[in-house]
DNA sequence: AAGAAACATTTTATGTTTAAAATATTCGAT
DNA sequence: ATCGAATATTTTAAACATAAAATGTTTCTT
């Protein structure tokens, strides 16, 4: 075969040689997948909604509390720096869908709701995106479904487990 | 239940409500294995190689390719664009680990190839990225292995075949 | 009550990533 | 031969991401 046509695949996976290892061939699988979902999900929230997928990520954790969460918190939750919360948050209340104010009682914190218009907006996007990915996850059986949490819990659970 | 208490879970899982479907809890599951895998081999090649994973990446698909690729090869295996491969591309051969060298017969094309700098440090590297790896699934019995990787494969070639 | 430590957030500096514009080269169809 | 389309790359502008420094607030210890 010619070697110079012989490695046209267009993913992660052109990364392996014939001799590498198990492992390392599950993880770019792995990579793979996941870049590419998480790109057309992207591709479609900015041309259906305009919106970015951090700023969906953090409306999306702001919807299931209404009453609100300190900038600490989203930083928890979306596993990301305090100061890309705040550069995200800043941009989203620029654009009205969420507002920051001051807790009562603790004048180092902000509680960050979403607006009625971002609630609105949110409602919205909330149904097209459930659908992108039942479109890009939706062909698996029940029996794979639950197979595939499982073994992803296991794996979740054994990085976690890595010390730095 | 406490319901300010009951959502501490510090990563995307916790974007899911209790009567969101399933296809969400698993891209979102999916979503956080890979980031932690890549958060740690990041931080590992930064801490112990000072180099960037998308560094990393460039020199990999150059490590397989012995005779070259040009700029545009690197955007279309590393799938991402041209223009951050050129910005990759330019902090690498300051540092001395790659050369880009004109094409004869194209004026247009860039032929990339790691210097002898760039080969023994990446030999270094692949070393150490694969034992991390392994630390991250290792854990996994090779019926899981296949089984993973035959459910993912699936999803590929389902997301593959969604057009934008 | 005073000082130290911890906390919550923002700012700054640096780097990654993309899309889109700009530059330059090659190829193809008249 | 030349005009236009396609190709290959770089540059630019905007968003995202982190770590580290800066700011201000609260809590703990003495």
């Amino acid at each position: 075969m010619d070697p110079s046509i012989a490695q046209l695949s267009l993913d992660h996976e052109s990364r392996i040689g014939h001799d590498d290892h198990q492992a390392i061939r599950l993880w770019l699988r792995l990579l793979t997948c996941t870049n590419l979902i998480e790109r057309h999900l992207r591709n479609r929230l900015r041309g259906e909604f305009d919106i970015t997928l951090p700023r969906f990520d953090l409306m999306a954790q702001l919807a299931r509390e209404p009453q609100g969460l300190t900038m600490g918190d989203l930083s928890q939750r979306m596993m990301v720096s305090g100061g890309n919360v705040s550069g995200i948050a800043t941009q989203l209340e620029k654009e009205g869908l969420i507002s920051r104010e001051p807790v009562s009682g603790n004048r180092r914190a902000f509680c960050v709701t979403l607006t009625a218009a971002g609630n609105k907006r949110f409602a919205e996007m909330a149904i097209a995106h459930e659908g992108w990915i039942v479109d890009c996850l939706g062909e698996l059986s029940d029996a794979d479904y639950e197979h595939l949490m499982a073994l992803l819990k296991d794996i979740k659970s054994g990085v976690s487990s890595i010390k730095d």
